[in-house]
RNA sequence: UGUCUUAUGGUGUAAUGGUAGCACUGCAGUUUCUGGAUCUGCCUGUCUAAGUUCGAAUCUUAGUAAGACAACCA
């Protein structure tokens, strides 16, 4: 009765989960889990922001916790709506929901409030002197600051200023709020970090023009998470050296043992890949890439547009893992995760890219038989549907040779195959126009090795996809291949817009796909037998079938040529 | 010539002082009405040097290499 937990294997816990249970087995916080998720809604979330979300939203549901989602909306300059709403729909679409939303603006007057306590307290003071002074005095990691000529003077009169700074009196740049620490400091955060900067250009997305002073992320961040009751704020690794900033500002208004604790980890690296918003901005606008949402792209939605499924995603993100070490991650293994999942849930259709024309000789001219055909070999429960077979179908160029080399199982003259779920047919010839080009192929059918019959368990080493030339449906495929064509980008000398990979994106106008696909929906997923898997994309409709290629199948064939 | 952090096969990740394992990749084979999938096998690793210990990937010290930090960004 007591057997079964002792065969479960336990759980490898990463070292962020390791730190948690050790947390609940001290007791800590009254065995409370609290994590967020806090995005800046100045753009789209991408495949990195999905590894800090499995983590903030995973931690938050392993241990009966909670997670909210938190916009970190300091910046209006930056900041806009259009950027709350996909970031919510991605989330979502990975599978998450979160507790609460908030933003950081809803504790603009809490944080004021604790600024002015922190003035009074003669540990934060107003400057005058322009951004270029501040950093030239800010010294460098191996030369310390000197201070500010403001530094010290009198409360009343930082009072007085930091009033203003919010009042409109001020103009933008002109004044700052710096918390006083230590201008010698070894850690360049404590050498009087900034606190409060003017910004009266730009309206904010939510307080509007309420508030003309605004927090800087290492005072406001740390705060909401203290606010909220965060535990355990996870974030990546470069924010290990604020941790110590993060701290002291809690350390200073913090009024019982609860304290949030930061832990870092390491930020997902994808090759043949950029990562960075300020590159993939710069893909869109250029029109290098056709938008955010471009199939190409590293973003949830480009993902999602490309036929990717959250399984994968999370599948992917549990494969590579959370450590310390600055990884880099193999693409492959992305490519490896969806052909995993999809080779589960997709139904297997047919698809002709390259087509050509295949004539079976013997059979008859008015003749159309339906053909059964499974689903899912993968799946018994995907049940079977049927297709169209007659005598002028369409297969793919590249499965005829008419000189064949001795491996090649597919289409040539006097070698038999297997038209899959149809009949074995002997190939007989071709017919070629002037330029040598094939036009036509030819080949005869045996009656008797019709698929379920006992003859069809006949050997043969090859098996073809096909349509039916009368009922098949004309469509455009988009074949999608790696943006970039070398392996880390960022480390390039070259201009990143150099290192694209010329041949990321063909579009096939003359496809043949069976009839059964008109009804297929927006981001329906298929696999194209013995190509890959596809998806409908979101410009598709009924008159004109637009897919995308998500991954292709792999192909142990064209690696056998390869070596040639 | 600072502070902090990191270093395990080609890549990613386990081993928490006690047999270096897993996944991907690659290679070979099996099987197949997808040259897919499946299944099997193989190749390849603890950055270096000292020290502690019966025993070190693990602890200590020193080196080496890589990264983060000098935004009125987050």
């Amino acid at each position: 009765m007591e057997t079964q937990n002792e065969e479960s294997p336990k759980k490898i816990l990463n070292f962020i989960e390791a730190f948690v249970e050790q947390d609940l087995r001290e007791g800590k916080n009254g065995g409370r889990i609290q994590t967020r998720f806090p995005p800046e809604p100045n753009g789209y979330l991408h495949i990195g922001h999905a590894k800090a979300i499995c983590l903030d939203f995973g931690v938050a549901r392993d241990y009966e916790g909670v997670c909210n989602l938190r916009f970190d909306d300091t910046n209006p300059v930056k900041e806009d709506v259009e950027y709350v709403d996909s970031i919510k729909e991605d989330i979502q679409w990975l599978g998450y929901s979160w507790k609460n939303i908030y933003y950081a603006s809803d504790y603009f007057q809490q944080l004021w409030d604790l600024a002015i306590e922190l003035i009074k307290q003669g540990k934060a003071y107003v400057d005058e002197q322009s951004a270029e002074e501040i950093a030239k005095q800010k010294g460098t990691p191996t030369v310390p600051g000197t201070e500010s000529p403001y530094r010290n003077r009198p409360i009343a009169e930082n009072l007085a200023f930091f009033l203003k700074m919010n009042s409109g009196e001020v103009t933008e740049g002109s004044m700052v709020l710096r918390a006083k620490i230590d201008m010698a400091s070894s850690n360049m955060h404590f050498r009087d970090p900034l606190m409060y900067r003017v910004i009266t250009s730009h309206p904010h997305h939510r307080t509007g023009n309420t508030w003309k002073a605004y927090p800087m992320y290492d005072y406001a961040h740390g705060q909401s998470d203290y606010f909220e009751g965060v535990t355990h704020s996870l974030c990546t690794l470069e924010f290990e050296v604020h941790r110590p900033l993060y701290d002291w500002f809690i350390d200073q208004f913090k009024a019982s043992a609860y304290r949030p604790r930061q832990i870092e980890f390491n930020r997902l690296n994808l090759t043949y890949t950029v990562m960075s918003k300020r590159k993939m901005l710069q893909l869109v606008q250029e029109g290098l890439v056709s938008g955010w949402d471009d199939p190409r792209m590293p973003t949830i939605c480009g993902l999602r547009r490309r036929g990717y499924s959250p399984a994968s995603i999370h599948s992917f993100i549990e494969k590579i893992g959370y450590t310390k070490f600055e990884a880099q991650n193999d693409i492959g293994l992305l490519e490896y995760a969806v052909r995993e999942d999809l080779n589960k849930k997709a139904t297997r259709v047919n698809a002709v890219l390259n087509p050509v024309k295949l004539i079976v000789t013997n059979y008859p001219k008015d003749k159309v038989e339906m053909m059964e055909t499974v689903n899912n070999p993968e799946d018994e429960t995907a049940g079977i549907r049927e297709i169209p077979f007659a005598r002028e179908l369409y297969i793919e160029r590249e499965d005829f040779m008419e000189d064949a080399p001795k491996k090649f199982f597919r289409m040539t003259p006097g070698q038999e195959v297997r038209l899959k779920s149809a009949y074995i047919v002997k190939c007989t010839g071709c017919k070629k126009n002037s330029e040598g080009n094939i036009e036509e192929i030819y080949c005869e059918y045996d009656a008797l090795t019709k698929s379920g019959l006992p003859e069809s368990s006949r050997k043969v080493k090859g098996t073809l996809h096909w349509v039916s030339a009368a009922h098949a449906v004309q469509a455009e495929v988009r074949l999608y291949d790696r943006l970039f064509s070398v392996e880390n980008p960022s480390a390039d000398p070259r201009d990143f817009r150099e290192l694209l990979n010329p041949n990321s994106l063909t579009i096939l106008t003359n496809c043949y796909v069976e009839p059964s696909l008109v009804e297929a929906k927006q981001l329906q997923q298929f696999q194209f037998q013995r190509i890959g898997y596809f998806n409908v994309d979101l410009n598709s409709n009924p008159d004109k079938l637009v897919f995308n290629r998500t991954v292709s199948l792999k192909d142990s064939w064209a690696k056998e040529q390869n070596k040639a």
